[in-house]
DNA sequence: GAGTGGTCTAGACCACGAG
DNA sequence: TCGTGGTCTAGACCACTCA
């Protein structure tokens, strides 16, 4: 038994996919079109919340409902290198927010396997497509690793990844744990996401030859635009395969 | 300017964390609640919608609303094999529901490299953990590769990857592709999951050294309990480091 | 100030589950 | 049958945007 919301979402969502409602169009009022449906307001906006949290809908409080323009993908590459080789994410417009000294405390000393209280450089990442913002990166490298150079002046995100690959020892294994949730408050506002809009977290931790683990990362990028691809390539040794 | 509904939801929320509200215990009903914070009951029901997309509620029509019992988390291993070097999710019970021939076309065809129409066998997974179903995966595999038995009694999801590692040619890349996305209506039913609750959709491809895909997954975990994790190895050669 | 969405109310009626 | 949640209504009041 179909609901009067999902009806109502199924033929604005067909409006849309048939162009009879244009990307950046604002659609007709909510009051308008509670009365074209002949339904209440509260029924009406339900059935916009389903397209909302499909990201066909953008509501913008005071002007209207708009259809969304279609998103440029932002794809993360695992491994810590884009496909051609280069550092990953170099192709992005990065911006780092801040960066600070902090200790290690809870999860984030477990992650970097060191003892509470260490000294950590933090680096803030904010990377943005156009306007808008699309990926947020919170890096944490041991103290007596990061760069000098990064406390004096912001470091790009770019400028982390490629000092990585310089390292003594060199780098040795990435992994790399992807799951998804609700975005914080905070996550929230920085990224301009809705509240609703799942996001895709990405923990990262890169170890060196002596398996001590260089750096931690916590990135995380809107679900409704954000693909991340792990390429693991086997390699033919005398006893078989290795991952 | 904190909402009505936002407070209902912390607030229980925090009874839920604290132990006042245990794991499985069933709620006071809805007008009870909504009496109780003076509320109206689609206001209280805000709140518990927000509970319920973060797992800690769950609805049940005609009984009440329960308290989730904390679910296990299941971890998806990239790269085709779990940590251990075994085949990947072989300690989950998993079921193999069908198995049929079918033509590659459009999405799947491009997956498998393979022009439109060619014969597939797919297989379709369905992962247990005790009663609750926990992960949806559909296996596709060129005819002419997939083992002849397949067709005449179904094999499961182990039989699959373990036959894998003994191609001829041997298998050289997994590139796996995850994003967030809302589950279609069969995977709803299917998984016995929200509407609302995004889930991690992996879409996996295998080669084999010489190119050739010889298998496409999807996969489909509820988002709520599922990570996937992915390690690379660095290889040291005479040049440098290598992915 | 006019128009928009954001929130909330106090009910109504229906569908499901258990006794 | 009774209590539960599922859906919906008709309207109120507030907050934001823009002329």
């Amino acid at each position: 038994m179909p609901s009067r919301r999902d009806v109502i979402a199924d033929d604005l969502r067909d409006r849309i996919a048939t162009g009879r409602l244009k990307p950046g169009e604002r659609l007709p009022s909510e009051a308008y079109l509670a009365a074209q449906y002949e339904v209440s307001t509260p029924t009406l906006r339900s059935a916009l919340a389903v397209l909302q949290v499909e990201g066909l809908v953008e509501k913008v409080h005071g002007k209207g409902n708009f259809v969304r323009r279609p998103l440029r993908r932002v794809t993360y590459t695992g491994g810590g290198r884009a496909p051609d080789g280069q550092a990953a994410a170099d192709t992005v417009l990065s911006v780092t927010v801040h960066t600070t000294r902090i200790r290690a405390r809870g999860h984030l000393a477990t992650l970097l396997k060191v003892p509470t209280g260490s000294p950590l450089t933090e680096f803030l990442c904010l990377g943005h497509e156009g306007e808008r913002p699309h990926s947020l990166t919170r890096i944490y490298v041991p103290c007596d690793l990061a760069p000098t150079a990064a406390l004096r002046e912001p470091l790009p995100y770019e400028g982390v990844t490629t000092w990585l690959t310089q390292l003594r020892p060199p780098l040795a294994e990435v992994r790399e744990r992807v799951s998804v949730r609700l975005p914080t408050p905070e996550e929230t506002s920085t990224l301009r996401i809705s509240s609703s809009l799942a996001v895709l977290a990405i923990t990262r931790q890169m170890a060196d030859t002596a398996g001590r683990v260089v750096e931690a990362a916590l990135l995380v990028l809107p679900g409704d635009r954000a693909d991340a691809v792990f390429t693991t390539h086997y390699v033919i040794d005398e006893k078989g395969t290795e991952g």
